[in-house]
DNA sequence: TTTTCTGCAAACGGTTTGCATCGCT
DNA sequence: AGCGATGCAAACCGTTTGCAGAAAA
């Protein structure tokens, strides 16, 4: 497996990483006026998740933050997730337990596939009929604004198992 | 607007009712040893929520609950919802600030349409391409077992707001 | 220096738990 | 009578808030 992907994918990496971080900063300007070190540790520590697709609890986030500056506040982590969440660049995965995860957007469309056993969870990219969710939007009298698709399954880990 | 329906609609109804009824006290029999008065509160409760199509938090229940017997405890509604919910007959719907309100399942589709403003949300029945979507489990090796569809949008009074 | 953002600690709200009591069977 | 379910109150846990102090501009 190893070796086997092309240079590129790397050149790709790079690119989307600089372009999450420049997204990330962006929006940090907009809400807030003053650029602090939470907000750089947080966003570098972001851009590290994304490159891994790795999802993670507020708490992953802090325990890994604290790593770095040992006095960093649960309140300003929640305060500037929030406006991550907000801008549609962190997208929240809800559980049917009511935790919940995180994970860096990679595009707007909002499908997962979700192991209801272990948690795990991938994005998948469906083409769904889009016309048919406006259309029910219309019937109920609702101006539909996005939707969001989940598929339960059972990972191949926790099927074995 | 009145009058106008059919007479077969309450029949309708009625037939509903005592099937959700019989449902509920199945599921309840069969995950206690002993039927008591708030399992069957609650059952009563579900009933009429369900004819009103409406949804509601539990704590909503709890309040309702109240007026029919002020000793009824928290507690003990938390538990028998969970085993309905865990049962199938309860639904339970998570908003995107950590919230969830509740809802009699009318079919075991999950697709809902919300108001992003007001939260309310009604049932959407759609023609979904559920191959595709067993496909794409399949790719990333899970055993699909189920989805559910949100759309979200703004309902027509919280448009004119 | 001014004003924003942060870190702390306390408050909060929904949910769960331990336990004595109630009430089915 | 015996034991399962309940009601109460306290614990719990993730999140939010108020505020004094730190640090950008």
């Amino acid at each position: 497996m190893l070796g086997t992907k092309p240079v590129t994918l790397h050149e790709d990496q790079n690119r989307d990483a600089e372009m999450l971080a420049h997204n990330i900063r962006t929006v940090f300007q907009q809400a807030r006026k003053r650029s602090t070190c939470p907000q750089k540790l947080i966003a570098e520590l972001l851009v590290a998740q994304a490159l891994e697709q790795k999802d993670f609890s507020i708490d992953d986030l802090w325990h890994q933050l604290r790593q770095q500056d040992a006095r960093l506040g649960r309140s300003t982590l929640y305060r500037l997730i929030e406006i991550l969440v907000h801008e549609g660049l962190l997208d929240r995965i809800d559980f049917a337990d009511g935790t919940h995860r995180y994970h860096v957007c990679a595009n707007k469309s909002h499908q997962h596939l979700t192991c209801v056993h272990c948690r795990r969870f991938v994005e998948v990219s469906l083409t769904l009929p889009v016309e048919q969710f406006v259309n029910a939007g219309v019937q109920a009298d609702f101006a539909l604004e996005g939707f969001t698709l989940t598929l339960f399954g059972r990972c191949s880990d926790c099927r074995s198992q």
